[in-house]
DNA sequence: TGTACATCAGTGAACGCGCGTTCACTGATGTAC
DNA sequence: TGTACATCAGTGAACGCGCGTTCACTGATGTAC
């Protein structure tokens, strides 16, 4: 952007362009806040962060590519997150608080995020479903990775499971994740009330959950 | 349009009005078995049927509102079929099994309404958004009823449950019901193995939120 | 039954607008010597 | 360190296009007498 050299815009080109790549990312996401993707133009995200439509071009070759880096970044930085938040827990119901509770206090540190993934689950175009279907899968997977190591005190032996029993239960519970969030993000912000009864009836849900995962029958 | 009159012809003002109108609710659903509501354009339904951009005005006054007139239509009649479908069931088993069965033969037969729910749910404009929770909400209301009011052999003892426990777990139920829907869409049509693995998931995701719900506390 | 008038679903021209994309360019940053 | 050249993120004008909406209209259907 046309300045002399400043103390404050000492930045290599690489510097600058990851800089403006990552501001087109955080505005599609801002100008996301009440529509889909599909409907926010070129234009306007260009406009929203001050370059001109065609410099645009210089970092995603439409608005779809665009999407799918934002898919990336939305849950590939989601999934370090809730994994390390994770650790040190050995009940199984101070899991499923904690889970619920991490999830609404991401929800509203990365509502953006979540409002994204929310939308274009289904909604979007087809390059970015599959895109966040394969994220949410990996999710899945870290998850009955973690199931089958850890040995709660009073929770369902998961140990015992077989792969595809895993694969159908964390399936369930991250499809349950995502709902959750869906209905967080619905609840009006202004009004804590609606939000609480959104985590306590998730919350009792995982626990029914968690409750049959228990009479499971395992095999061998 | 016209026409002189003809034998084939012979409809009522009213009643071509009412045709015109149930020919721009279906070519929506045609049209956006790709993409999503907001980007479907009213020119580009009109076209779609034949009739001129401004017509589209006498039917309804821009898209949005024919998405919400999609809702109704869509889930309005869903719940009366599903509804008597669930008749006649005594086992438990039974239940999970035909209620999964019948889903994937309502998803074969009206995918369009299907797409557009899944779509729509979180992804579309605020008023549809509402118009989808309103009627799932009836939905889950009505299962809550059923399932108090049905003693099955082998089941949960719903009779004895809280409201309050029983909408959480019909909640639970047609949110399951939702991301299978989804599931099944977005299994290739010309795979049926894949379409029977998800229902296979499906079942047995139903079959332990049923487990969980047997092992469930009752007040009283 | 026949006539005169009202209704209103659908027409077609016209409008201003913002869109995505092309192209040749500028000028600061980066590199080779 | 100084100079000459290459790179390339961002510019700005221009384009053709399809959009939603307005308006006065047409002519078959419906109604009153």
């Amino acid at each position: 952007m046309n300045h002399h050299p400043t103390p404050t815009d000492r930045l290599t080109r690489p510097q600058q362009k990851a800089r403006t790549r990552q501001a087109l990312l955080d505005a599609v996401l801002l100008l996301m806040e009440q529509r889909s993707l599909s409907s926010v133009g070129l234009r306007e995200i260009t406009r929203a962060i001050g370059i001109t439509p065609t410099a645009f071009y210089r970092h995603f070759p439409d608005v779809d590519s665009l999407g799918i880096a934002l898919v990336e970044q939305s849950l590939h930085g989601l999934r370090a997150t809730i994994r390390t938040a994770r650790d040190g827990l050995s009940s199984s119901d101070e899991v499923i608080n904690r889970s619920i509770d991490i999830l609404a206090r991401q929800v509203h540190e990365h509502r953006g995020h979540f409002l994204f993934i929310a939308r274009e689950r289904h909604g979007g175009v087809p390059a970015v479903r599959t895109a966040i279907a394969k994220q949410l899968d990996l999710f899945a997977a870290e998850l009955a990775t973690d199931l089958a190591a850890d040995k709660l005190a009073d929770g369902p032996r998961f140990d015992r499971w077989s792969v595809t029993d895993l694969r159908m239960v964390t399936n369930l519970i991250v499809n349950h994740m995502v709902w959750t969030a869906a209905a967080l993000l619905d609840a009006p912000p202004d009004s804590p009330e609606a939000e609480q009864q959104a985590i306590n009836t998730a919350t009792r849900q995982l626990r029914l959950i968690m409750l049959g995962a228990r009479q499971w029958p395992t095999e061998t």
